[in-house]
RNA sequence: CGAGGUGUGGCUCAGUUUGGUAGAGCGCUGCGUUCGGGACGCAGAGGUCGCAAGUUCAAGUCUUGUCACCUCGACCA
């Protein structure tokens, strides 16, 4: 019954969209509550999906040249004190040690809230010429931040993530690395998480503390929020100076190079739940998916019918397809709702009137209607069903997405926008007060400035009538 | 830190107004019948009612204190 309840409250999405978010999280195993505040415990389940986030980043990242690599999590208090707005901005959130060893330590540690400090120590020592650049590091790692308010995988005390630092002789180079890699993340949000962003430049405001500038990917939640799904960072030299890493250049000087960071968190994984979840509870891309297609047996007892499903699962698993039988005692009505609920984006069932006839009844998680298909098409034709299906989702956020986006000229259409639950999308100034003042009165922040800027001088500020200088989306976020 | 709310078997909660044997549904265990959209019968296990002090013959219920968690703000991937 507690199950049955479940399904009717998240049926109604957009009545209490935050609660349905965090009873889908936990209901379908993805995590459970840590013992400390804030923290999550990420099951198997949850795991398996992170798994396919990493596998898939990691071949986009080797494929532009970089290396994995790995830092430690304590950090000297003192090398986050070397550049003024990092420590402003994250000394308010980070967790230090100072006891170890039944000893107060002579010197405070800080449990990583970022790593570019310690990559920076390092890069000091192993950077002397500009043959050593550049420098294309990556690391998977977790991080500490303690945030007042959390969420399961869009805000805990502690998340996975990775975080590539880079080093460049130039700053062309840099800016371009910086670029490359936002990109990188668009297309796999596309293709993999089926999920579609905008990209664009973050506001001053915005920015991460200690950076030159800010790129981000946004994406759209089905409650019309936004939620920054990764960021890719810009430095100049800000660090490079107070870390003296320098490199000998061709023409016999000293110089200091300019640097990258680029990270996506499992946050990545919340952006999935809120993008395409529905009344049902979970859905998943298929790329990501821990069990691409469920097979569920029916009047599993009869002779042969377990049989057929496991040889059916042996097919498509040796056809490199993520396939797996519920044995489980369940009926069947319940093991299909269960694997509707936690995502699983197709269904074979196969019972004895299926074997008899020699086919498949499927069912894609994205709809409702089944169809029956021969037990080779089955196989066969499994991996183009699963790539219809990830088409389809995107296409779906995708409309989503475009319909929830709108072009304002005034703050009380922005205010319009923001409370019918889209994004929206104005001139700006470029002032921090008008930022601030919209954020005031309409909880609604900057997300990105898209590249195409055509037409942004041409336009008025939303908020105070000048002149304007950017084309900016206004939303509400996460 | 500001404003609200909640703590009772694994889960969701009732019981608190008016003190008097610790409850329900789901889940769990065993046996049997079922199985094409959340099946059913029988039997069973499981709770010092968040914690502490107090009032009382008697406290889940009243008083005081305390802790934890949730939602909404401010801060953030």
């Amino acid at each position: 019954m507690a199950d049955k309840d479940f399904v009717k409250e998240i049926a109604d999405i957009k009545e209490d969209f935050p609660r349905w978010y965090t009873d889908v999280v936990l209901k379908t195993e993805l995590v459970d509550y840590g013992p400390v505040k804030g923290t999550m415990v990420i099951r198997p389940y949850g795991y398996a999906i992170w798994e396919r986030i990493q596998r898939e980043l990691d071949d986009r990242f080797k494929a532009t040249g970089h290396k994995n690599a790995y830092f430690p999590m304590l950090i000297p208090y003192s090398f986050l004190t070397k550049e003024a707005e990092h420590v402003e901005g994250f000394a308010p959130e980070v967790a230090v040690v100072t006891h170890a060893g039944g000893e107060e330590l002579a010197e405070k540690l800080v449990i990583r809230p970022t790593s570019e400090t310690i990559f920076c120590e390092m890069y000091s020592k192993w950077v002397n010429s500009y043959r050593d650049l550049p420098m294309l590091l990556n690391q998977w790692a977790n991080v500490v931040r303690w945030e007042k308010t959390t969420r399961p995988f869009l805000r805990t005390s502690e998340f996975l993530w990775q975080e590539g630092h880079t080093l460049h002789a130039t700053a062309q180079e840099a800016e371009e690395e910086t670029l490359k890699m936002l990109h990188v993340y668009a297309e796999f949000a596309k293709n993999v998480l089926a999920m579609p962003v905008l990209i664009g430049k973050k506001s001053e405001k915005e920015k991460f503390a200690g950076g030159e500038a800010t790129y981000s990917m946004e994406a759209m939640m089905l409650d019309g929020k936004s939620l920054q799904a990764g960021t890719t960072h810009y430095f100049g030299q800000n660090f490079t100076k107070p870390f003296n890493i320098r490199f000998l250049d061709r023409d016999g000087t000293h110089k200091y190079p300019y640097q990258t960071s680029w990270g996506v968190s499992t946050r990545l994984i919340g952006a999935l739940i809120m993008a395409h979840g529905d009344e049902r509870g979970l859905c998943l891309p298929p790329p990501v998916a821990p069990v691409q297609i469920i097979i569920v047996p029916i009047a599993q007892k009869k002779e042969g019918v377990l049989q057929k499903c496991r040889e059916l699962k042996e097919k498509l698993t040796a056809s490199g397809i993520r396939a797996e039988v519920d044995e489980s005692d369940n009926s069947p009505g319940w093991k299909f709702n269960q694997w509707e609920m936690k995502g699983v984006p197709c269904r074979y069932e196969l019972g004895p009137r299926d074997i008899e006839n020699g086919v498949v009844t499927v069912s894609r998680r994205t709809g409702s209607e089944k169809e029956t298909v021969s037990l080779t098409e089955a196989v066969d034709g499994a991996g183009a069903l699963l790539k219809e299906i990830t088409d389809a989702m995107y296409e779906k956020a995708s409309a989503f997405m475009q319909s929830h986006i709108r072009k304002v000229k005034t703050l009380s259409e922005l205010e319009n926008a923001v409370n019918s639950n889209c994004f929206a999308l104005a001139h700006w100034c470029g002032n921090r007060e008008c930022e601030d003042k919209v954020k005031e009165l309409y909880q609604a922040s900057t997300r990105n400035m898209p590249f195409d800027q055509s037409g942004a001088e041409k336009g008025k500020c939303v908020c105070c009538g000048k002149k304007a200088k950017h084309i900016i989306y206004f939303g509400r976020a996460y």
